[in-house]
DNA sequence: GCACTAAAATGAGCTGGATCAAGTTAGTGC
DNA sequence: GCACTAACTTGATCCAGCTCATTTTAGTGC
Protein backbone atom coordinates (compact mmCIF):
# COMPACT_ATOMS: atom_id res chain seq x y z
CA UNK A 1 0.00 0.00 0.00
CA UNK A 2 1.70 3.50 0.61
CA UNK A 3 4.88 3.65 1.01
CA UNK A 4 4.24 5.45 4.30
CA UNK A 5 3.04 2.26 6.25
CA UNK A 6 5.41 1.30 9.25
CA UNK A 7 3.77 -1.28 11.07
CA UNK A 8 5.23 -4.70 9.63
CA UNK A 9 1.92 -6.39 9.99
CA UNK A 10 0.28 -6.81 6.56
CA UNK A 11 -2.19 -4.59 5.14
CA UNK A 12 -5.55 -6.99 5.28
CA UNK A 13 -6.63 -5.06 2.18
CA UNK A 14 -9.76 -7.01 2.43
CA UNK A 15 -12.22 -5.84 0.44
CA UNK A 16 -16.14 -7.08 0.39
CA UNK A 17 -16.20 -8.88 -2.82
CA UNK A 18 -13.44 -11.18 -1.54
CA UNK A 19 -16.35 -12.84 0.55
CA UNK A 20 -17.91 -14.59 -2.77
CA UNK A 21 -19.70 -17.96 -3.50
CA UNK A 22 -16.46 -19.37 -5.22
CA UNK A 23 -14.36 -18.18 -2.32
CA UNK A 24 -16.51 -19.54 0.27
CA UNK A 25 -17.01 -23.24 -1.65
CA UNK A 26 -13.18 -23.13 -1.52
CA UNK A 27 -12.89 -21.70 1.74
CA UNK A 28 -15.25 -24.48 3.21
CA UNK A 29 -13.47 -27.14 1.69
CA UNK A 30 -10.49 -26.66 3.77
CA UNK A 31 -12.39 -25.76 7.38
CA UNK A 32 -10.87 -29.25 9.10
CA UNK A 33 -14.13 -30.70 9.49
CA UNK A 34 -15.86 -30.45 6.73
CA UNK A 35 -12.24 -31.77 4.83
CA UNK A 36 -13.60 -35.70 4.52
CA UNK A 37 -16.70 -34.33 2.36
CA UNK A 38 -16.73 -35.33 -1.33
CA UNK A 39 -16.94 -31.97 -3.67
CA UNK A 40 -20.78 -33.09 -4.37
CA UNK A 41 -21.70 -33.26 -0.43
CA UNK A 42 -19.54 -29.84 -0.03
CA UNK A 43 -21.87 -27.85 -2.26
CA UNK A 44 -24.93 -29.17 -0.43
CA UNK A 45 -23.22 -27.92 2.32
CA UNK A 46 -22.05 -24.92 1.25
CA UNK A 47 -26.24 -23.85 0.38
CA UNK A 48 -26.82 -23.77 3.66
CA UNK A 49 -24.18 -20.74 4.75
CA UNK A 50 -24.55 -17.15 4.28
CA UNK A 51 -21.20 -14.68 4.43
CA UNK A 52 -20.47 -11.45 5.12
CA UNK A 53 -17.88 -9.17 5.67
CA UNK A 54 -16.88 -6.94 8.69
CA UNK A 55 -14.77 -4.31 9.19
CA UNK A 56 -12.07 -4.29 11.76
CA UNK A 57 -13.13 -3.36 15.16
CA UNK A 58 -16.77 -4.47 14.44
CA UNK A 59 -19.18 -6.39 16.86
CA UNK A 60 -20.76 -9.85 15.12
CA UNK A 61 -22.39 -10.79 18.05
CA UNK A 62 -22.60 -9.99 21.70
CA UNK A 63 -22.47 -11.88 25.13
CA UNK A 64 -26.00 -12.69 26.06
CA UNK A 65 -27.31 -12.72 22.51
CA UNK A 66 -29.44 -15.56 21.87
CA UNK A 67 -26.90 -18.33 20.17
CA UNK A 68 -28.95 -19.89 17.15
CA UNK A 69 -26.06 -19.49 14.59
CA UNK A 70 -22.91 -21.01 13.83
CA UNK A 71 -20.00 -18.96 12.44
CA UNK A 72 -16.59 -19.94 10.95
CA UNK A 73 -14.06 -17.65 10.15
CA UNK A 74 -13.02 -17.11 6.29
CA UNK A 75 -10.54 -14.25 6.03
CA UNK A 76 -9.48 -12.13 8.85
CA UNK A 77 -9.39 -12.74 12.68
CA UNK A 78 -12.11 -12.36 14.97
CA UNK A 79 -11.64 -12.68 18.55
CA UNK A 80 -13.91 -13.74 21.45
CA UNK A 81 -14.03 -11.24 24.83
CA UNK A 82 -16.06 -12.13 27.97
CA UNK A 83 -16.96 -9.04 29.88
CA UNK A 84 -17.45 -8.13 33.39
CA UNK A 85 -20.05 -5.60 34.58
CA UNK A 86 -17.12 -3.28 35.27
CA UNK A 87 -16.52 -3.45 31.56
CA UNK A 88 -12.97 -5.69 32.07
CA UNK A 89 -12.68 -7.76 29.67
CA UNK A 90 -11.00 -11.21 29.42
CA UNK A 91 -9.44 -12.27 25.69
CA UNK A 92 -10.69 -15.99 25.58
CA UNK A 93 -9.49 -17.00 21.69
CA UNK A 94 -7.79 -15.45 19.17
CA UNK A 95 -9.18 -17.03 16.44
CA UNK A 96 -8.23 -17.48 12.68
CA UNK A 97 -9.39 -18.94 9.12
CA UNK A 98 -10.69 -21.99 9.68
CA UNK A 99 -12.01 -21.78 13.06
CA UNK A 100 -15.31 -21.99 14.16
CA UNK A 101 -17.16 -20.11 16.90
CA UNK A 102 -20.35 -19.64 18.53
CA UNK A 103 -21.90 -22.71 20.31
CA UNK A 104 -21.96 -25.94 18.23
CA UNK A 105 -24.63 -26.86 21.06
CA UNK A 106 -28.98 -27.29 19.56
CA UNK A 107 -29.88 -26.00 23.07
CA UNK A 108 -32.17 -23.39 21.65
CA UNK A 109 -32.37 -20.96 24.69
CA UNK A 110 -28.74 -20.89 24.70
CA UNK A 111 -27.02 -17.37 24.56
CA UNK A 112 -23.66 -16.69 23.62
CA UNK A 113 -21.16 -16.11 27.16
CA UNK A 114 -18.80 -13.95 25.00
CA UNK A 115 -18.63 -11.29 22.65
CA UNK A 116 -17.35 -11.78 19.13
CA UNK A 117 -15.06 -9.00 17.61
CA UNK A 118 -13.53 -8.70 14.51
CA UNK A 119 -9.48 -8.16 15.40
CA UNK A 120 -8.77 -7.07 11.48
CA UNK A 121 -11.29 -6.62 8.07
CA UNK A 122 -12.70 -10.30 8.19
CA UNK A 123 -15.38 -12.57 5.88
CA UNK A 124 -17.54 -14.81 8.27
CA UNK A 125 -19.96 -17.55 7.35
CA UNK A 126 -22.94 -18.39 9.29
CA UNK A 127 -25.09 -21.33 9.43
CA UNK A 128 -28.28 -21.72 11.42
CA UNK A 129 -27.10 -23.82 14.64
CA UNK A 130 -30.18 -26.25 13.49
CA UNK A 131 -28.83 -26.68 10.11
CA UNK A 132 -25.37 -27.48 10.88
CA UNK A 133 -26.84 -30.08 13.89
CA UNK A 134 -28.25 -31.72 10.98
CA UNK A 135 -24.79 -31.76 9.06
CA UNK A 136 -23.29 -33.65 12.05
CA UNK A 137 -25.96 -35.72 12.28
CA UNK A 138 -25.85 -37.01 8.48
CA UNK A 139 -22.03 -37.11 8.63
CA UNK A 140 -20.11 -38.61 11.49
CA UNK A 141 -17.20 -37.25 10.15
CA UNK A 142 -18.17 -33.97 10.75
CA UNK A 143 -19.32 -34.39 14.10
CA UNK A 144 -15.87 -36.28 15.51
CA UNK A 145 -13.86 -33.33 13.74
CA UNK A 146 -16.01 -30.95 15.87
CA UNK A 147 -15.80 -32.99 19.07
CA UNK A 148 -12.18 -33.27 18.39
CA UNK A 149 -11.75 -30.08 18.09
CA UNK A 150 -13.92 -28.99 21.29
CA UNK A 151 -12.00 -31.26 23.11
CA UNK A 152 -8.54 -29.55 22.11
CA UNK A 153 -10.40 -26.19 23.05
CA UNK A 154 -10.87 -27.62 26.74
CA UNK A 155 -7.62 -28.83 27.40
CA UNK A 156 -6.40 -25.82 25.76
CA UNK A 157 -8.84 -24.22 28.44
CA UNK A 158 -7.81 -26.19 31.35
CA UNK A 159 -4.19 -25.49 30.61
CA UNK A 160 -4.92 -21.73 31.05
CA UNK A 161 -6.64 -22.07 34.22
CA UNK A 162 -3.68 -24.38 35.25
CA UNK A 163 -1.21 -20.98 34.35
CA UNK A 164 -3.43 -18.65 36.35
CA UNK A 165 -3.75 -19.74 39.56
CA UNK A 166 0.32 -21.10 39.41
CA UNK A 167 2.51 -19.20 37.29
CA UNK A 168 3.95 -15.56 37.92
CA UNK A 169 2.91 -13.04 35.20
CA UNK A 170 6.33 -12.84 33.45
CA UNK A 171 5.65 -16.66 33.22
CA UNK A 172 2.12 -16.55 31.77
CA UNK A 173 3.26 -13.67 29.36
CA UNK A 174 5.91 -15.67 27.62
CA UNK A 175 3.50 -18.86 27.24
CA UNK A 176 1.08 -16.57 25.79
CA UNK A 177 3.79 -14.91 23.42
CA UNK A 178 5.22 -17.99 22.19
CA UNK A 179 1.37 -19.73 21.37
CA UNK A 180 0.80 -16.66 19.50
CA UNK A 181 3.92 -17.13 17.78
CA UNK A 182 2.94 -21.06 16.63
CA UNK A 183 -0.21 -19.80 15.64
CA UNK A 184 -0.07 -16.46 14.09
CA UNK A 185 4.05 -16.58 13.72
CA UNK A 186 5.20 -15.42 9.96
CA UNK A 187 8.94 -14.98 9.44
CA UNK A 188 9.75 -11.96 8.86
CA UNK A 189 13.77 -9.66 9.38
CA UNK A 190 12.02 -8.38 12.74
CA UNK A 191 12.29 -12.35 13.49
CA UNK A 192 8.93 -14.25 13.94
CA UNK A 193 6.85 -11.73 13.58
CA UNK A 194 2.41 -12.34 15.28
CA UNK A 195 0.65 -11.53 12.23
CA UNK A 196 -1.98 -10.03 14.19
CA UNK A 197 -2.78 -6.53 15.65
CA UNK A 198 -2.12 -7.04 19.11
CA UNK A 199 -2.21 -4.12 21.87
CA UNK A 200 -0.51 -4.88 25.30
CA UNK A 201 -3.83 -4.39 26.43
CA UNK A 202 -4.69 -7.57 24.64
CA UNK A 203 -1.77 -9.71 25.50
CA UNK A 204 -2.66 -8.22 29.15
CA UNK A 205 -6.43 -9.80 28.43
CA UNK A 206 -5.02 -13.09 27.39
CA UNK A 207 -2.97 -13.55 30.56
CA UNK A 208 -4.83 -12.17 32.96
CA UNK A 209 -3.15 -9.05 33.90
CA UNK A 210 -3.42 -5.12 33.62
CA UNK A 211 -2.04 -3.30 30.29
CA UNK A 212 0.59 -1.85 32.48
CA UNK A 213 2.03 -4.91 34.07
CA UNK A 214 1.69 -6.13 30.17
CA UNK A 215 3.60 -3.12 29.56
CA UNK A 216 6.66 -3.56 31.77
CA UNK A 217 7.46 -7.41 30.98
CA UNK A 218 7.43 -6.57 27.54
CA UNK A 219 10.00 -3.60 28.20
CA UNK A 220 12.27 -6.29 30.28
CA UNK A 221 11.86 -8.97 27.29
CA UNK A 222 12.41 -6.74 24.30
CA UNK A 223 15.96 -5.16 26.70
CA UNK A 224 16.77 -9.24 27.08
CA UNK A 225 16.77 -9.16 23.32
CA UNK A 226 13.78 -11.87 23.21
CA UNK A 227 11.32 -9.65 20.83
CA UNK A 228 11.13 -6.44 19.01
CA UNK A 229 7.52 -4.86 19.10
CA UNK A 230 6.20 -1.42 18.06
CA UNK A 231 2.33 -0.42 18.38
CA UNK A 232 0.15 -3.29 17.99
CA UNK A 233 2.24 -5.53 16.45
CA UNK A 234 5.16 -8.19 18.21
CA UNK A 235 7.87 -9.91 16.88
CA UNK A 236 9.60 -13.02 18.58
CA UNK A 237 13.80 -12.90 18.36
CA UNK A 238 14.50 -15.83 20.65
CA UNK A 239 11.33 -18.36 21.26
CA UNK A 240 13.64 -20.80 22.93
CA UNK A 241 14.47 -18.70 25.43
CA UNK A 242 10.76 -17.35 26.19
CA UNK A 243 10.16 -20.99 26.25
CA UNK A 244 12.09 -21.88 28.81
CA UNK A 245 10.94 -18.80 30.49
CA UNK A 246 7.68 -20.00 30.05
CA UNK A 247 8.37 -23.48 31.94
CA UNK A 248 11.29 -22.89 34.17
CA UNK A 249 11.51 -24.41 37.90
CA UNK B 1 -22.49 -47.15 60.12
CA UNK B 2 -21.16 -46.96 63.80
CA UNK B 3 -23.04 -44.84 66.25
CA UNK B 4 -20.18 -42.92 66.57
CA UNK B 5 -19.80 -41.19 63.14
CA UNK B 6 -19.57 -37.57 63.19
CA UNK B 7 -19.80 -36.49 59.90
CA UNK B 8 -22.77 -35.87 58.21
CA UNK B 9 -21.46 -37.44 54.58
CA UNK B 10 -22.99 -40.45 53.92
CA UNK B 11 -20.79 -43.54 54.46
CA UNK B 12 -19.92 -44.94 50.35
CA UNK B 13 -19.37 -48.06 52.06
CA UNK B 14 -19.55 -49.17 48.50
CA UNK B 15 -18.61 -52.52 48.57
CA UNK B 16 -16.42 -54.37 45.16
CA UNK B 17 -19.87 -56.21 44.41
CA UNK B 18 -21.56 -53.41 43.58
CA UNK B 19 -19.90 -53.47 40.66
CA UNK B 20 -21.34 -56.62 38.78
CA UNK B 21 -22.66 -56.18 34.92
CA UNK B 22 -25.87 -56.20 36.06
CA UNK B 23 -25.20 -52.83 38.12
CA UNK B 24 -23.38 -51.76 34.67
CA UNK B 25 -26.23 -52.84 32.79
CA UNK B 26 -28.59 -50.53 34.43
CA UNK B 27 -26.36 -47.61 34.96
CA UNK B 28 -25.05 -47.39 31.71
CA UNK B 29 -28.51 -46.99 30.40
CA UNK B 30 -28.45 -43.65 32.86
CA UNK B 31 -25.00 -42.25 31.42
CA UNK B 32 -26.71 -39.19 29.75
CA UNK B 33 -25.19 -39.89 25.96
CA UNK B 34 -26.66 -43.62 26.07
CA UNK B 35 -29.46 -42.82 26.79
CA UNK B 36 -31.40 -42.79 23.32
CA UNK B 37 -30.22 -46.38 22.84
CA UNK B 38 -32.55 -48.83 22.77
CA UNK B 39 -31.86 -51.92 25.17
CA UNK B 40 -30.75 -54.45 22.63
CA UNK B 41 -28.13 -51.41 21.33
CA UNK B 42 -27.36 -50.95 25.04
CA UNK B 43 -26.40 -54.62 25.70
CA UNK B 44 -24.21 -54.54 22.78
CA UNK B 45 -22.09 -51.45 23.74
CA UNK B 46 -22.05 -52.91 27.28
CA UNK B 47 -20.04 -55.49 25.91
CA UNK B 48 -17.05 -53.18 25.54
CA UNK B 49 -17.05 -51.87 28.61
CA UNK B 50 -14.79 -53.60 31.96
CA UNK B 51 -15.90 -52.59 35.25
CA UNK B 52 -13.57 -51.44 38.40
CA UNK B 53 -13.59 -51.04 41.89
CA UNK B 54 -11.40 -48.34 43.14
CA UNK B 55 -10.88 -47.19 47.10
CA UNK B 56 -11.24 -43.62 48.08
CA UNK B 57 -7.90 -41.84 47.13
CA UNK B 58 -6.33 -44.45 44.50
CA UNK B 59 -5.01 -42.96 41.22
CA UNK B 60 -6.84 -43.84 38.34
CA UNK B 61 -4.73 -42.18 35.58
CA UNK B 62 -1.70 -40.00 36.24
CA UNK B 63 -1.08 -36.77 34.40
CA UNK B 64 1.49 -37.98 31.35
CA UNK B 65 0.18 -41.52 31.18
CA UNK B 66 -0.98 -42.88 27.01
CA UNK B 67 -4.83 -41.54 27.12
CA UNK B 68 -6.23 -44.71 25.38
CA UNK B 69 -8.73 -45.32 27.38
CA UNK B 70 -12.28 -43.43 28.13
CA UNK B 71 -13.98 -43.94 31.81
CA UNK B 72 -17.76 -43.22 33.28
CA UNK B 73 -17.99 -42.80 36.66
CA UNK B 74 -21.12 -45.51 38.05
CA UNK B 75 -20.39 -44.69 41.75
CA UNK B 76 -18.45 -42.57 43.73
CA UNK B 77 -16.75 -39.53 43.10
CA UNK B 78 -13.29 -38.45 41.05
CA UNK B 79 -11.44 -35.60 40.91
CA UNK B 80 -9.15 -34.05 38.14
CA UNK B 81 -6.37 -32.27 39.24
CA UNK B 82 -3.52 -30.86 37.32
CA UNK B 83 -0.16 -30.51 39.08
CA UNK B 84 2.75 -28.46 38.31
CA UNK B 85 6.12 -29.48 38.27
CA UNK B 86 6.66 -28.58 42.50
CA UNK B 87 3.29 -30.36 43.16
CA UNK B 88 0.88 -27.61 43.40
CA UNK B 89 -2.57 -29.44 42.24
CA UNK B 90 -5.47 -27.35 40.28
CA UNK B 91 -8.04 -28.92 40.57
CA UNK B 92 -10.14 -28.80 37.33
CA UNK B 93 -13.14 -31.20 37.96
CA UNK B 94 -14.85 -32.99 40.60
CA UNK B 95 -17.12 -35.63 38.82
CA UNK B 96 -20.39 -37.89 39.72
CA UNK B 97 -21.67 -40.93 38.14
CA UNK B 98 -22.74 -40.60 34.96
CA UNK B 99 -20.05 -38.14 34.06
CA UNK B 100 -17.37 -39.42 31.63
CA UNK B 101 -13.35 -38.44 31.75
CA UNK B 102 -10.13 -39.22 29.83
CA UNK B 103 -10.19 -37.02 26.59
CA UNK B 104 -12.98 -38.72 23.70
CA UNK B 105 -10.14 -37.99 21.46
CA UNK B 106 -8.97 -40.42 19.22
CA UNK B 107 -5.18 -39.39 18.62
CA UNK B 108 -3.01 -41.61 19.83
CA UNK B 109 -0.25 -40.37 20.42
CA UNK B 110 -2.42 -37.89 23.46
CA UNK B 111 -1.10 -38.52 27.10
CA UNK B 112 -3.75 -37.43 29.89
CA UNK B 113 -2.72 -33.74 30.76
CA UNK B 114 -4.40 -34.29 34.39
CA UNK B 115 -3.99 -37.04 37.11
CA UNK B 116 -7.13 -38.35 38.04
CA UNK B 117 -8.04 -39.17 41.56
CA UNK B 118 -11.14 -41.38 43.72
CA UNK B 119 -12.54 -38.75 46.10
CA UNK B 120 -14.46 -41.49 47.52
CA UNK B 121 -15.32 -45.18 46.74
CA UNK B 122 -15.75 -45.45 43.32
CA UNK B 123 -17.19 -47.93 40.37
CA UNK B 124 -15.98 -46.84 36.99
CA UNK B 125 -16.23 -48.29 34.06
CA UNK B 126 -13.63 -48.45 31.18
CA UNK B 127 -13.62 -48.76 27.40
CA UNK B 128 -10.67 -48.52 24.71
CA UNK B 129 -11.05 -45.30 22.94
CA UNK B 130 -11.25 -46.93 19.28
CA UNK B 131 -14.56 -48.89 20.75
CA UNK B 132 -15.62 -45.51 21.77
CA UNK B 133 -14.68 -43.74 18.32
CA UNK B 134 -16.78 -46.45 16.32
CA UNK B 135 -20.01 -46.29 19.19
CA UNK B 136 -20.09 -42.50 18.33
CA UNK B 137 -19.43 -43.19 14.33
CA UNK B 138 -22.47 -45.66 14.65
CA UNK B 139 -24.66 -43.79 16.62
CA UNK B 140 -24.77 -40.12 15.77
CA UNK B 141 -27.15 -39.51 18.69
CA UNK B 142 -24.41 -40.78 21.32
CA UNK B 143 -21.37 -38.59 19.13
CA UNK B 144 -24.36 -35.79 19.59
CA UNK B 145 -24.80 -35.87 23.30
CA UNK B 146 -20.45 -35.94 23.87
CA UNK B 147 -20.10 -33.06 21.97
CA UNK B 148 -23.02 -31.20 23.93
CA UNK B 149 -21.11 -32.26 27.22
CA UNK B 150 -17.82 -30.97 26.08
CA UNK B 151 -18.79 -27.80 24.99
CA UNK B 152 -20.86 -27.68 28.45
CA UNK B 153 -17.76 -28.13 29.87
CA UNK B 154 -15.88 -25.77 27.85
CA UNK B 155 -17.64 -22.99 28.56
CA UNK B 156 -17.82 -23.51 32.27
CA UNK B 157 -13.90 -24.03 32.24
CA UNK B 158 -13.92 -20.05 30.44
CA UNK B 159 -16.38 -18.75 32.94
CA UNK B 160 -13.26 -19.87 35.68
CA UNK B 161 -10.76 -18.44 33.48
CA UNK B 162 -12.56 -15.29 33.29
CA UNK B 163 -13.35 -15.03 37.41
CA UNK B 164 -9.77 -15.79 37.90
CA UNK B 165 -8.93 -12.93 36.14
CA UNK B 166 -11.03 -10.66 37.43
CA UNK B 167 -12.47 -11.75 40.50
CA UNK B 168 -11.06 -11.31 44.06
CA UNK B 169 -10.86 -14.41 46.29
CA UNK B 170 -13.73 -14.47 48.17
CA UNK B 171 -16.39 -13.77 45.30
CA UNK B 172 -14.34 -17.10 43.80
CA UNK B 173 -15.24 -18.90 46.61
CA UNK B 174 -18.43 -18.40 46.93
CA UNK B 175 -18.86 -19.17 43.77
CA UNK B 176 -17.37 -22.52 43.92
CA UNK B 177 -19.69 -22.96 47.00
CA UNK B 178 -22.81 -22.69 45.10
CA UNK B 179 -21.72 -24.75 42.36
CA UNK B 180 -20.66 -27.69 44.40
CA UNK B 181 -23.86 -26.93 45.99
CA UNK B 182 -25.93 -27.11 43.20
CA UNK B 183 -24.23 -30.25 42.13
CA UNK B 184 -23.94 -32.27 44.68
CA UNK B 185 -26.07 -30.64 47.72
CA UNK B 186 -28.51 -32.63 49.23
CA UNK B 187 -31.28 -31.68 52.38
CA UNK B 188 -29.61 -31.93 55.61
CA UNK B 189 -30.18 -30.44 58.69
CA UNK B 190 -28.03 -28.30 58.38
CA UNK B 191 -28.72 -26.47 55.43
CA UNK B 192 -27.60 -27.72 51.92
CA UNK B 193 -24.97 -30.65 52.52
CA UNK B 194 -22.40 -31.07 49.68
CA UNK B 195 -22.34 -34.93 49.55
CA UNK B 196 -18.47 -35.15 49.36
CA UNK B 197 -14.67 -35.27 51.01
CA UNK B 198 -13.90 -31.42 50.68
CA UNK B 199 -11.14 -30.10 52.59
CA UNK B 200 -10.17 -26.30 52.89
CA UNK B 201 -6.97 -27.42 50.28
CA UNK B 202 -9.42 -28.82 48.08
CA UNK B 203 -11.27 -25.77 47.47
CA UNK B 204 -8.49 -23.47 47.87
CA UNK B 205 -7.61 -25.42 44.46
CA UNK B 206 -10.48 -24.96 42.79
CA UNK B 207 -10.80 -21.36 43.63
CA UNK B 208 -7.09 -20.62 42.48
CA UNK B 209 -5.98 -19.72 46.32
CA UNK B 210 -4.10 -20.93 48.95
CA UNK B 211 -5.36 -23.35 51.82
CA UNK B 212 -4.88 -20.79 54.41
CA UNK B 213 -6.74 -18.04 52.43
CA UNK B 214 -9.70 -20.22 51.50
CA UNK B 215 -9.70 -21.18 55.49
CA UNK B 216 -10.14 -17.35 56.26
CA UNK B 217 -12.53 -16.90 54.08
CA UNK B 218 -14.95 -20.24 54.93
CA UNK B 219 -14.48 -18.64 59.02
CA UNK B 220 -16.29 -15.52 57.47
CA UNK B 221 -18.61 -17.09 56.21
CA UNK B 222 -19.42 -19.29 58.91
CA UNK B 223 -19.48 -16.49 61.21
CA UNK B 224 -22.01 -14.90 58.91
CA UNK B 225 -24.31 -17.66 59.46
CA UNK B 226 -23.83 -18.50 55.59
CA UNK B 227 -22.58 -21.78 55.51
CA UNK B 228 -21.34 -24.68 58.88
CA UNK B 229 -18.79 -26.85 58.16
CA UNK B 230 -16.50 -29.71 59.83
CA UNK B 231 -13.32 -31.72 58.74
CA UNK B 232 -13.48 -32.00 55.00
CA UNK B 233 -17.34 -30.93 54.54
CA UNK B 234 -19.59 -28.11 54.18
CA UNK B 235 -23.23 -27.36 54.13
CA UNK B 236 -24.63 -24.03 52.96
CA UNK B 237 -27.18 -22.44 55.03
CA UNK B 238 -27.91 -19.30 52.58
CA UNK B 239 -27.37 -20.29 49.33
CA UNK B 240 -28.95 -16.76 47.99
CA UNK B 241 -26.35 -14.70 49.64
CA UNK B 242 -23.59 -16.24 48.65
CA UNK B 243 -24.79 -16.20 45.15
CA UNK B 244 -25.17 -12.10 45.69
CA UNK B 245 -21.64 -12.32 46.99
CA UNK B 246 -20.37 -14.26 43.83
CA UNK B 247 -21.93 -12.01 41.86
CA UNK B 248 -21.84 -8.46 43.64
CA UNK B 249 -21.32 -5.41 41.92
C1' DG C 1 -14.08 -41.10 78.00
C1' DC C 2 -9.36 -40.52 76.44
C1' DA C 3 -5.64 -40.22 73.37
C1' DC C 4 -4.19 -39.39 68.89
C1' DT C 5 -3.79 -37.16 64.32
C1' DA C 6 -4.58 -34.69 60.33
C1' DA C 7 -7.29 -30.69 59.25
C1' DA C 8 -8.35 -26.22 60.13
C1' DA C 9 -7.81 -21.62 62.19
C1' DT C 10 -5.10 -17.88 63.06
C1' DG C 11 -1.15 -14.55 63.51
C1' DA C 12 2.67 -11.78 61.58
C1' DG C 13 5.17 -10.09 57.97
C1' DC C 14 6.18 -9.66 53.16
C1' DT C 15 5.63 -8.95 48.12
C1' DG C 16 3.83 -9.30 43.28
C1' DG C 17 1.17 -6.87 40.83
C1' DA C 18 -2.76 -3.50 40.77
C1' DT C 19 -3.85 1.28 40.51
C1' DC C 20 -3.32 6.03 39.52
C1' DA C 21 -0.94 9.36 37.23
C1' DA C 22 2.37 11.54 34.27
C1' DG C 23 5.36 11.53 30.54
C1' DT C 24 6.96 9.49 25.76
C1' DT C 25 6.64 7.74 21.23
C1' DA C 26 5.19 5.12 17.03
C1' DG C 27 2.53 5.48 13.33
C1' DT C 28 -0.61 7.97 10.40
C1' DG C 29 -2.82 11.70 7.70
C1' DC C 30 -2.05 15.83 5.63
C1' DG D 1 8.21 17.13 7.19
C1' DC D 2 4.95 18.30 10.80
C1' DA D 3 1.26 17.81 13.79
C1' DC D 4 -1.66 14.79 16.08
C1' DT D 5 -3.32 10.96 18.88
C1' DA D 6 -3.85 6.60 20.73
C1' DA D 7 -0.66 3.35 22.31
C1' DC D 8 2.85 2.64 25.16
C1' DT D 9 6.20 3.42 29.02
C1' DT D 10 7.43 4.38 33.46
C1' DG D 11 7.23 5.96 38.35
C1' DA D 12 5.21 5.86 43.00
C1' DT D 13 2.18 3.96 46.16
C1' DC D 14 -0.70 0.49 48.20
C1' DC D 15 -2.91 -3.77 49.52
C1' DA D 16 -4.95 -8.52 48.71
C1' DG D 17 -3.40 -12.53 49.33
C1' DC D 18 0.78 -15.50 49.95
C1' DT D 19 4.09 -17.74 53.02
C1' DC D 20 5.65 -19.53 57.14
C1' DA D 21 4.83 -20.84 61.70
C1' DT D 22 1.98 -21.96 65.63
C1' DT D 23 -2.08 -23.23 68.00
C1' DT D 24 -6.52 -25.24 68.10
C1' DT D 25 -9.98 -28.68 67.13
C1' DA D 26 -12.99 -32.19 64.78
C1' DG D 27 -13.37 -36.75 64.17
C1' DT D 28 -11.90 -41.46 64.91
C1' DG D 29 -10.17 -45.73 67.16
C1' DC D 30 -9.60 -47.82 71.35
Amino acid sequence: MSSKRKTPLENPSLEGHHCTVDLRLEKLGMVPFFQALSNEQLRQVNKKFTANHYARGETIYRQGDSATILRVVVAGNVKLVAHTMEGEGVLLAMLQPGDFFGNPTADSKDVYNETAETQTDACILSIRLSDFREIMNGYSSVAMRVLDITTERLNESRQRIRHLSTLPVTKRIAHVLVTLGNKFGEKHPHGLLIQLPLSRKDLADMAGTSSATASRVMSRFQNDNLITSGRQWVAIKNKPELLRISAED
